[in-house]
RNA sequence: GCUGGAUUCGUCUAGUUGGCCCAGGACGUCAGGUUUUCAUCCUGAAAAUCGGGGGUUCGAAUCCCCCAUCCAGUACCA
């Protein structure tokens, strides 16, 4: 058998989808499993859609996510050049192979003459398609006389080359996931191969490349099933084997019905891109994962099982283990749709597996972000400390700035269900109780505390949360002796003072 | 329209040789518990007549037929 070697091959019009982002995993992951190659090849013909900054940002993204290339666009090997339009001259000679063995021919219909022909068809409820049945009244170089159509290719004349069907004939082909299909040769166009501009159409780089980068493997988007009985036949004019073919399930829009799109992301809340976008042209601001405080291991394992899954009630999986455990056979068929709130649930068990060493920095971002900066001994004790609650690392600003910085505000919500008349008073003597605690001791702290309350018969639900309203600004976080420990008792006493003026003046 | 693909709890899915499935897990939801609060965490519950209708069979989510719905493709885009 030979070896396994799969590719991801994207266009660099914008950035890269989530759906892609997936589409490459499942590809890395049938290559690794296998000890196979990994590729990384621009698929850039198409050049009126280039987009400047696509091709960088489709590598950091694959960088950020820990998945590696074996071969490809900035990494070199064997069968470079990677970059499509890098391999423009290599492709005629393919184009004229087939034109000169039947399969194809020149094609000199202008594009306006053909969205004539469409329009023409379409006001009949009809589509016109370009095949064995119309080519015969086309301009091409089946209906020229052979001077003719060597005066208009010598002259420079525009042409396409298109692919010439037999008629009648069954296509069969096998893919992985969905079994055969099969379909009738009459029922499909004359696909263009290669293009007036000289360079070749998707369907005939894609062909090429994947056979002379000996490719195994095809694993893509549900939206080439249509066009895989063209590249198979394409295969079989060039007399060479077709690799395996596996066709994905779309990712689907979480409400409605559709491929997922860019706009999606923006209205629902959540990324669709794995980095951050900007637009070059309007300067429209995509989020990313990276951004929005994703760990990438996360991001994987969402992914991996939107579509898969290992055939056990297993869930958590890093890169690793899903190389292990992947398999073609356990792809579904039917499209997924994304679920932000399972995305939360993975982010969350990730950020509690993290090494702390990992996190920290990200944490200390987001502290910069805010204008903080933590001595790292403190910082580490409040991550260690807050991280159970953090979903998202920008959360953890969110859930921690008070360890930072001292509340400004009070939720009036909470002020109004728990600071009672008289709070005051207490809270000043639990406050002396607290500095007599020396050297200051949580546990001990605790127990005076407590012994105060129960003695004075206070509410201990009212008056330990107008405490912490006092340190926190509302009616959450951790144990209250934590808090004090970690901000320190002059601070506290601060804090309560300046709670108390502005609540109870 | 045409062609192809798909169709199990709200969502992701298990189920692949018909019986152990009056359908299992996870997320979410709800209810309890833990906690001085919030979050976390723990326990439990509700949630799919397996798209619909016909068959075949002692027995069907699993096999056959028809229908419906959704998605994709239908470019000198990938």
């Amino acid at each position: 058998m030979n070896k396994v070697r799969v590719r991801f091959a994207p266009s660099p019009t914008g950035p890269l989808h989530i759906g892609g982002v997936r589409t490459a995993l499942y590809n890395y992951l049938f290559a690794k499993q296998n000890g196979g190659d990994f590729l990384l090849r621009i698929e850039d013909t198409d050049q009126t859609r280039f987009v400047p900054g696509a091709e960088e940002y489709i590598i950091e993204a694959f960088q950020w996510l820990g998945i590696q290339f074996d071969e490809g666009v900035g990494i070199g090997g064997p069968f470079g050049p990677y970059k499509q339009s890098e391999r423009k001259p290599m492709y005629k000679q393919y184009a004229d192979y087939l034109i000169e063995n039947g399969w194809a021919y020149y094609a000199f219909d202008t594009p306006e003459a053909l969205d004539a022909k469409r329009k023409e068809a379409e006001a009949q409820k009809k589509t016109f398609q370009y095949d064995a049945n119309t080519r015969g009244s086309l301009c091409n170089s089946l209906t020229l006389s052979e001077e003719e159509v060597k005066q208009r290719v010598a002259s420079g004349a525009p042409y396409v080359v298109r692919f010439k069907y037999p008629a009648d004939l069954d296509i069969t082909v096998h893919d992985l996931i969905r079994g055969d299909v099969t379909i009738n040769s009459n029922l499909l166009d004359d696909k263009v191969l290669f293009k007036s501009d000289g360079m070749p159409t998707y369907h005939l780089a894609n062909i090429v490349d994947d056979h002379t980068m000996e490719i195994s493997h095809v694993i893509r988007g549900e939206e080439w099933l249509p066009s895989a009985p063209l590249h198979v036949m394409l295969y079989k004019a060039f007399g060479w084997e077709a690799p395996a073919f596996a066709h994905l399930p779309l990712l689907l829009k979480p409400d409605g019905n559709g491929k997922l799109s860019k706009r999606d992301g923006d209205r629902l809340g959540f990324p669709v891109f794995p980095l951050q976008w900007t637009d070059p042209k309007s300067g429209d601001i995509s989020s990313g994962y990276r951004e929005s405080g994703y760990l990438p291991e996360a991001v994987i394992n969402m992914l991996a099982l939107l579509g898969w899954n290992p055939g056990t009630e297993q869930e958590i999986m890093d890169l690793d283990t899903l190389v292990k455990l992947f398999s073609i056979e356990n792809i579904s068929k039917s499209g997924a749709k994304f679920n932000l709130e399972k995305a939360k649930w993975f982010n969350h068990q990730y950020i509690q597996m993290a090494p702390m060493e990992r996190l920290l920095p990200m944490f200390e971002a987001e502290l910069a972000k805010h204008g903080v900066k933590a001595e790292p001994e403190f910082l580490s004790y409040v991550a260690q400390l807050m991280r159970e609650r953090v979903h998202f690392i920008p959360e953890f600003w969110e859930q921690t700035s008070y360890f930072f910085v001292a509340p400004t505000e009070y939720d009036p919500q909470a002020v109004k269900k728990r600071w009672k008349p008289g709070t005051a008073v207490h809270l000043r003597k639990m406050m002396e109780i607290v500095e007599s605690v020396q050297p200051f001791s949580k546990e001990q702290a605790h127990d005076l505390v407590m012994e105060y309350v129960q003695g004075n018969e206070l509410n201990m639900g009212a008056i330990m949360n107008s405490f912490r309203i006092a340190l926190v600004g509302a009616a959450k976080g951790p144990d209250l002796f934590e808090i004090i420990y970690a901000i320190g008792v002059t601070e506290t006493a601060r804090r309560v003072e300046r709670a108390i003026q502005t609540i109870e003046p």
